[in-house]
DNA sequence: TATAATTCGTTAAACGATTAACTTATTTTT
DNA sequence: AAAAATAAGTTAATCGTTTAACGAATTATA
């Protein structure tokens, strides 16, 4: 078992009578006009025969360049980010690139939200490691580390979570969804179908995609004359155990509401769950919203009506997105991508 | 915009009066023997303070190691596999090793199995790459990739899939579950409630776990003096979609079985809305179980009775075996950790 | 035919760290 | 006081590529 030294451009130069920057060219570039066409094929037989692969770590010190994207999310046990971070692996292969994923929170583990020192440490770490760039998934509003790291010139690409703008001077290239429009759309919905008493599970405030929505349905309880009222709005912050408790919290301190509207499809799960433990019917006695769309949200049984975001094109898109920037260098033209919202309604609300 | 230039060694070392290797020794160990107190202190002031971090692609390649670990894995859109891709991202972090993660399969786009061509590409980038050693989860029973990485001496551990040994002379570090016993266990709980008629969608059978499942089943059958009929077992391939158009076609085709047993918990989602596509009953009609009970299983309105298998440990035992591995460069002890595992009953039979 | 241009390849200096071997100065031991 | 040991830091080679600059040989141009 013994471990084979793996032959370097020396190797490969020495068994085809050559030196190794001639075997470089043509490794890079097998169709070089830089090296006879005898030579070429000498080089490119006696590579082949000696299993010749370019060693990516040397490479990348000299070019700077590493092919690697780094993936920062929170967590890929959630899976409306597994789903994404799959998109992003598979796009990522497609126009050459690694990638290298980091989480920020270990959700099994520590209950606590991520700090900005955390975040910093998970992003250099990324860093250190020579990515050439990152796609952010984890941002919150107010974000340090998102305006030092514009400072420092990296490449990135937030995806789903936006920061705080207006504070920044630029902007940030994002891709998401109209999250706003989606809380509308969702509490329009439910107000169209005779709902009254709605109760809000956000998410975690402090990220942009919850206080979005959120937003929205307050314009949609404003446009039908509603005042909202504190006691309607949980804070939650997109984990399924608290959005089971604060649910049975809902049931045992007040009137039970008609209408539950969930910030992510995740929570909603802990919602359905706390109910049916309480032994409350849906939708005969609440009706449950969700967000995202996983998967789970169409299982036969679950049904769960749902806002929908095209989490193929996010991934796809925020790949291609940071490529094109690591590509062409162009001096921040920041690109904002918005996608629409779509509701998809299933049997916890207004399927008939 | 202007991108800043990292500070090198050389920076910190000319910045407090030293040489690169004086600085060098102080960052790997900031308490060595080998620099005086006083220049320790200086030298430590000024990487601070110049915000120095070590380049660690620089150090990757005079070191040959990374730090890094390589982890393949069909698709993180089955849920299973994120769950056990997070595991394995939090332990390889608290255990100071980062993972570059490869999917072999973009499960979206084509449907042909993964080649064995493809399967080596994929370990080959990552390896190029520099990885210490891998995790694999997508191994074959048969798998000519995995032999060849054993001769060449990376380190490997062979995660939830095992290879046909006897065919390789030696054995190779695994973790995993029982799964004939998981299949035994499962088919004599269906054979002891009284189901006669059982049929069996099974995984990819050239995976190791659908074989040795399926083996389990049969097992408990010849022991209740039950002969497996040949149109009883449909062969299926670990993905929903095929369960679900196979159901459909035990519904079309034949007399309805009273069970039916799905190897993996995401095919028998795909096996619960066929049923409900065409308004059969579960568990009345026919009674379904499942595999590894994930997170979906356990949802309100699903409720499977499925096997679990301990996830949070075999993703955190991959990984501590790995860096044992790696660590100790023992010649090949090969260690092997098979878990119990554990009958999880629900609604979808058996459940009272 | 002299000059310019092209072709094919080489030389050698990076990239940013690590580390064995070596100085030089100081301290200990005998 | 001479020899040995220790301490504190430096030197220089190395890891495996890339790439600008160079040179010799050949071909094209004037």
């Amino acid at each position: 078992m013994v471990k084979i030294k793996k032959p370097t451009l020396k190797d490969i130069a020495k068994a085809a009578g050559v030196t190794a920057a001639t075997v470089s060219l043509v490794m890079k570039d097998a169709e070089t006009k830089r090296v006879s066409p005898a030579k070429r094929k000498e080089i490119l037989d006696t590579a082949k025969k000696l299993n010749y692969r370019t060693n990516q770590i040397a490479r990348a010190l000299v070019t700077r360049k590493s092919s690697t994207i780094g993936l920062v999310v929170n967590t890929l046990v959630i899976p409306f980010y597994s789903e994404i971070a799959q998109d992003i692996l598979s796009r990522a292969k497609e126009t050459g690139y690694r990638v290298l994923i980091s989480s920020t929170l270990e959700l099994r583990k520590s209950n606590n939200p991520t700090s900005p020192e955390e975040e910093r440490e998970v992003i250099n770490n990324l860093l250190d490691y020579g990515v050439d760039g990152l796609i952010i998934c984890s941002a919150r509003r107010e974000d340090p580390v998102i305006s030092e790291l514009q400072t420092s010139g990296i490449p990135f690409i937030l995806a789903l979570r936006d920061v705080n703008r207006g504070v920044s001077e630029g902007t940030y290239d994002y891709i998401g969804i109209d999250n706003e429009l989606g809380g509308y759309m969702v509490t329009k919905h439910l107000l169209k179908l005779g709902y009254k008493n709605i109760v809000i599970i956000t998410g975690d405030m402090q990220v942009s995609s919850a206080h979005e929505r959120l937003a929205g349905t307050l314009k949609a309880f404003h446009e039908s004359g509603i005042e909202p009222k504190k006691e309607s709005i949980f804070e939650g912050d997109y984990k399924r155990e608290t959005s089971y408790k604060l649910t049975c919290e809902i049931i045992k301190n007040r009137n039970l509401p008609d209408a539950i509207i969930s910030h992510s499809d995740h929570m909603a799960m802990g919602v359905l769950t706390a109910l049916r433990d309480n032994g409350i019917k849906v939708p005969n006695d609440v009706a449950v919203v969700g967000f995202d769309d996983i998967e789970m949200a169409g299982l036969p049984g679950v049904d769960l009506t749902t806002i929908s975001q095209e989490k193929e094109i996010i991934g796809k898109t925020a790949v291609d997105m940071l490529v094109d920037k690591l590509k062409v260098k162009s001096e921040h033209i920041s690109k904002r991508i918005i996608l629409k919202p779509k509701l998809v309604v299933r049997k916890t609300c207004g399927f008939k």
